[in-house]
DNA sequence: ATCTTTGCAAAACCTTTGCACTGCG
DNA sequence: CGCAGTGCAAAGGTTTTGCAAAGAT
């Protein structure tokens, strides 16, 4: 039977109140101020189990280690700058990529990421070089 | 200067011919059998330098250790089958990613996985449950 | 002969697992 | 209380690094 935790409970809550994908050691030091003592090992373990009770999902950007954010957010994708290296949810995909599967192919999802610069480091440019 | 050693030319000759990502391991391998007695360390240490001089480019799948393959193709994506795991290239691309950013954010590229079964696995299927 | 490149082994990471203890129910 | 859940430390994997030896030019 699933018990309640003070552990469970603050990696869960760090997943939903953050706006952004998290990776392993973040939610780790996040979590740790709710519940002090925190183990690495235990934030894995948790994770894996949130992602089976579909309470969260993965991640993974390409070439690097996944990451988590809460599960059930409407369809999106995802935005890495390139320039502060943040990743940002993107929820523009209006791409017709399953019409255009090779002959026989069946295509049952798609992930897509974007590269570029966010706003405000396209503004930091503008504002520094001028 | 550059020199120009058996193991190098082994994996990239690998490279060269595989039709599909490969993974260090992989890699690792099929060099082998060109350049006997082959260390992983050379394997980790030629991979990164035939990416700097940009003849090997870094397939990254969503939640999977980076794969490579050489450079210089065609804009493409990837597909992976779910079922048999194999990962194909995907000259399909015909999304307008770069039209929908998100306000003040510069897109300066896009990759784009599609996720479903390939040819033979759902002819596999058909044949199978007929 | 010089100086890059290599193989091996050790180190550095990250993630998982074993086990005795904690604490929820 | 009983057993799921935890922390710690050890084990597993993968990638990187140090260093003496090999080999290309």
């Amino acid at each position: 039977m699933e018990r309640t935790t003070a552990q469970r409970k603050a990696i869960h809550t760090v997943l939903e109140k953050s706006g952004r994908p998290l990776s392993p050691p973040e939610i780790f030091q996040e979590a740790r101020h709710m519940a002090p003592g925190l183990g690495m090992a235990t934030v894995y373990r948790t994770i894996k189990r949130l992602i089976d009770d579909q309470a969260i999902a993965q991640v993974g950007l390409p070439g690097e280690a996944p990451r988590y954010e809460r599960a059930g957010m409407q369809h999106h994708h995802h935005f890495r700058c390139t320039s502060c290296h943040r990743v940002f949810d993107w929820f523009g995909c209006a791409c017709p990529c399953e019409g255009n599967a090779p002959n026989g192919f069946e295509v049952q999802g798609h992930e897509i990421y974007l590269f570029g610069r966010c706003d405000e480091c396209v503004a930091r440019t503008r504002t520094t070089v001028s």
